[in-house]
DNA sequence: AGACTTATCTACCACTCGATACAAAAGTTG
DNA sequence: CAACTTTTGTATCGAGTGGTAGATAAGTCT
């Protein structure tokens, strides 16, 4: 049946390439010339492969979720609520200033607002947000019934504040933070945490 | 020397409805044709009065800070570093869902990222931004002079704190989050500062 | 009134946007 | 090799971008 000529790019890479733009500039900021351009291909290649420049950011968010994943297992790992707060804000302080990755947050840096054609990117990507707040509150659910969070803590609280405490880091490393002043945030923020 | 013909629309009425377009849509999402719309000129009268797009985000830029330069003399009005703390994230639970508005932060929502002619969006906002924290860093640093903060306490820390808060909360507001969830994080954010 | 100054409107500029038509190229299968 | 299928590059689409030229309107000053 003819399998057709095979395609000259690597799909995963030109991804990395293509999430380091909307990264930098956001949706809206991101142009498809950029994007053609650090991908290394042409418009048609792009859209045979992702769709539409949509398309082509929600596969790039796939790709960062599940790069993610992986800290995000350590992160549950932890013994105690507090030791998932401090596993969870330290990786943050360490991943929004990867010099290896523009600064701060996909999510956020992605587009908390667009233009007219991309009203529906603002929610996909708090859509995201959202599961990171999900899997802490979830863990901390546990640590209640564990015994380790006292019994007049709100773990869904505690998880929505550690969500806006990491999205305010975004924001702080994408003005040019540098790794101390996040770690520093990171710090203040267990006040939240009684010590064990 | 003769005055010439009058403005016929209100500049500052204008500004408002300019600043809603950069709050709800960020500065490269706001296209002249929805700006003008909204502020009900035609673009040679924007740019007569404002010399640019990017001078219109300025001056709209200029009048928020006016609007939240009176919230701020009654936060830094606060009795003890707490009471600060705790006046600040109120003000900020309030705002950042004040229905009047869009959900959010202007300084926020108008561009953590932006494309290839906007590049100094971002700094602009952010250095406005770095004002708040600065305005806290000092009520901090006298507040560890009236000896209402504790010696082990950080200024500096404590301040970059509630400014990373306060742009987490802004990213909570702009994904929907209502009032008594931004609420709910002041609360708990209120943990980094002991109670009296 | 008449000269002067400034604002406003219509129409448009060159350019970029996201997206695509079409034909040539590069493979696999019979 | 020939038929078939898919990708690639060139060249371009219509729409929208930020911004402006030039004429007209609406005031103030002498």
């Amino acid at each position: 049946m003819a399998m057709g000529r095979p395609r000259s790019f690597d799909t995963d890479k030109a991804l990395d390439e293509a999430m380091e733009v909307f990264w930098r500039h956001g949706y809206d900021g991101a142009s498809l010339a950029m994007l053609t351009k650090a991908m290394g291909i042409k418009p048609p290649s792009l859209y045979a492969a992702f769709g539409s420049k949509e398309g082509l950011l929600k596969a790039a968010l796939d790709r960062y979720a599940q790069r993610r994943s992986e800290h995000m297992r350590y992160v549950l790992a932890g013994a105690t609520a507090r030791e998932v707060a401090e596993r969870f804000l330290s990786s943050i302080a360490e991943s929004h200033t990867d010099p290896a990755n523009p600064p701060g947050c996909l999510l956020v840096q992605g587009g908390l607002a667009c233009g007219e054609g991309s009203e529906n990117i603002p929610f996909e990507l708090a859509s995201r947000r959202a599961l990171t707040e999900v899997e802490l509150r979830e863990r901390f659910d546990q640590a209640k019934q564990d015994g380790d969070l006292g019994g007049d803590a709100d773990p869904a609280a505690l998880a929505r504040f550690l969500s806006t405490v990491a999205s305010g880091m975004g924001v702080l490393a994408s003005s040019g933070a540098d790794r101390d002043a996040l770690r520093e945030v990171a710090r203040v923020s267990l006040s939240a945490f009684p010590a064990t």
